[in-house]
DNA sequence: GGGGGTATTGCAATCGGTTGCATTTTTTGA
DNA sequence: TCAAAAAATGCAACCGATTGCAATACCCCC
């Protein structure tokens, strides 16, 4: 900058405003320190500036999947996350910085605000960190948490609702006359309880022979979900439907049931949630919850912003809805 | 800082030279120091420290994926280097930075260098870009590239072998007895160009009665290629395999030529390239050339941090691997 | 021609660390 | 015990922008 205040002659205080579009500099003034900055091809310091300017247009994105977990970040859940946060925060001209945190107890995300690194920080699900999340005090206000609605959150939360999706497939496996109802999931999750109490309450009342619905506790590790399904099926247990926690293990108890002779969805109809990618690429294609992950990245970034403009934001829902395909459809269970 | 050195009562420049882990602070005022920093939940002020040291331990990846055009984000191969990248970073301590140009003409990969936003940047192929990768001048030597090696480039490349996996995929497909080979994908690109031409390579010389492969252009859109190969099989062109530039390309080739009655692999044989999750949960599964992106991304950040620690750095080919599915395997062409 | 404005521009402090060099304190060795 | 060496600390410049305030330039009108 002090170079294209020699070139043009003027200070570097008048350039600094040029370049910002300020209109105190005059129209002339204005236009030869920019032709200058784009023949030399300078571009403002953003370290400078960010230092002056105690803001660094930058948010940050942390991914609670830690080296030896089985989930990684191969996950099309996260990936299609970061996509549509990257694209969203693209469009109010922020950059993303994604942030995989080492251990459960690193404290990344504090450090990435604190330190100045990022503006913002969307945090991707609370997974075994509602406590942590609670304690970041005043850097809450910077905060928004993708997740299932909890009421002690004193952070900021967006999520689809999870518990109408769960009520939605609970509708629908009971419309396919499904009777033997497995849930395969985390309930310690916030989302995935909520996803759990959403199938509960939709098979309740009414009176008919509908057996409560079977939990059969899973991490999202495909891999562990899949050898549950198969124990499962060597179980004398009686099911004619599984509603998975997340697609990822719904595909792993699609595998799972079909390796054990099963046929999907006549003898067993299998639901996932997030209508990732895959879902419909499998055969037969899975039955699944939408969660409209692009709308959900772009509802965060705009949360987030206005709350570092210092606006009181609300938890949001994003909209649910039940996408049906072949591993639900097309069968009767046998009688 | 300036805190902690009241509360310690040294200077600011011991502070600093304490959290830094200098030899030059004596053990009992560093330990002082550390403690009083724990408490107090201290951390250092990257802006400032980015100013100071010219530098800011982020890299930035440019996914080269504009609004309106048909490859988006969600493209599993990108998100798979996303993560892959993120996580080798992560181990240097480096953050990472996701930068989507708005355009194909935005140069916002200079930005990013030159703003000092970045210390280096990682471009995720070459596409319709070379010309402007090679015009970086000597912001080229913070750069690596991943794409197919060109002679003309003067950044440093990495990229799988694609001759070879070209090689490999005719290799396999003569193998099992495929004489009529579709090419689909867009050879203006060095990386699929350079699969062609090894798949030309090992259909040639041999003296059997081989047809050269018909070249179908597409980019790398799904659907527009599931089209295209609708189209192929109205016509009357007679082929009994489809080497596809992508794993997406593939699987929309499975789809299409599904939709059309005919059986995989028993009428067409489909081979992808990439190895992506989803090749592996389709049916039949798809053959496909492993790029091993993991690795990938790992070895481009090691090249990228040499670079900007001043060595010297070549280009890099990654190993290649044939991965053999139901795509290709278990039906025989019809005579 | 001069007073009173308005439009431009320059000066200098500031953001919060890092680091070369000077200074002070402690240790070592004769 | 004291000088010399080593260890520890402090001082102050610096990184490159932004911005409040002061200073200058330019205009208008009487």
């Amino acid at each position: 900058m002090s170079g294209l205040a020699k070139l043009s002659g003027v200070d570097i205080s008048t350039v600094s405003r040029a370049l910002n579009d300020s209109p105190l500099v005059n129209g002339k003034t204005k236009e030869l320190i920019l032709r200058l900055a784009n023949e030399t091809g300078y571009a403002i310091n953003a370290r400078a500036r960010n230092l002056r300017k105690q803001s660094s247009q930058t948010l940050g994105i942390v991914i609670p999947v830690y080296p030896g977990s089985h989930q990684n970040l191969s996950d099309p859940f996260f990936l299609e996350m970061i996509g549509a946060v990257s694209q969203a925060a693209a469009k109010h001209d922020y950059d993303l910085i994604i942030n995989l945190p080492h251990s459960p107890s690193e404290i990344s995300e504090r450090r990435l605000l604190v330190s100045g690194k990022a503006d913002g920080l969307i945090v991707i699900g609370q997974a075994g960190r509602t406590e942590r999340l609670s304690s970041l005090g005043d850097a809450a206000n910077r905060v928004v948490v993708w997740g299932g609605m909890i009421d002690a959150a004193d952070y900021t939360l967006v999520g689809s609702d999870n518990f109408e999706g769960g009520r939605l497939v609970g509708q629908h496996l009971k419309d396919i006359g499904r009777r033997h109802i497995v849930f395969l999931g985390d309930i310690d999750l916030p989302e995935v309880k909520l996803r759990y109490e959403g199938l509960v309450s939709a098979l309740q009342g009414q009176g008919d022979e509908q057996d409560p619905p079977l939990l059969i506790p899973s991490s999202f590790d495909g891999h562990a979900a899949y050898r549950k399904i198969l124990e499962l099926c060597d179980s004398s247990t009686g099911f004619d439907a599984i509603f998975a926690a997340s697609d990822v293990l719904g595909i792993a108890a699609i595998h799972a049931v079909q390796a054990k002779g099963l046929r999907v969805p006549e003898d067993v109809a299998i639901v996932g949630y997030d209508n990732i990618g895959q879902a419909e690429m499998i055969s037969p294609g899975l039955t699944t919850i939408d969660q409209n992950i692009a709308l959900g990245g772009e509802i965060m970034v705009n949360a987030l912003i206005d709350k570092i403009a210092g606006k009181q934001v609300s938890a949001t829902l994003t909209p649910t809805k039940l996408v049906i395909r072949g591993s639900t459809a097309g069968g009767k269970p046998k009688p």
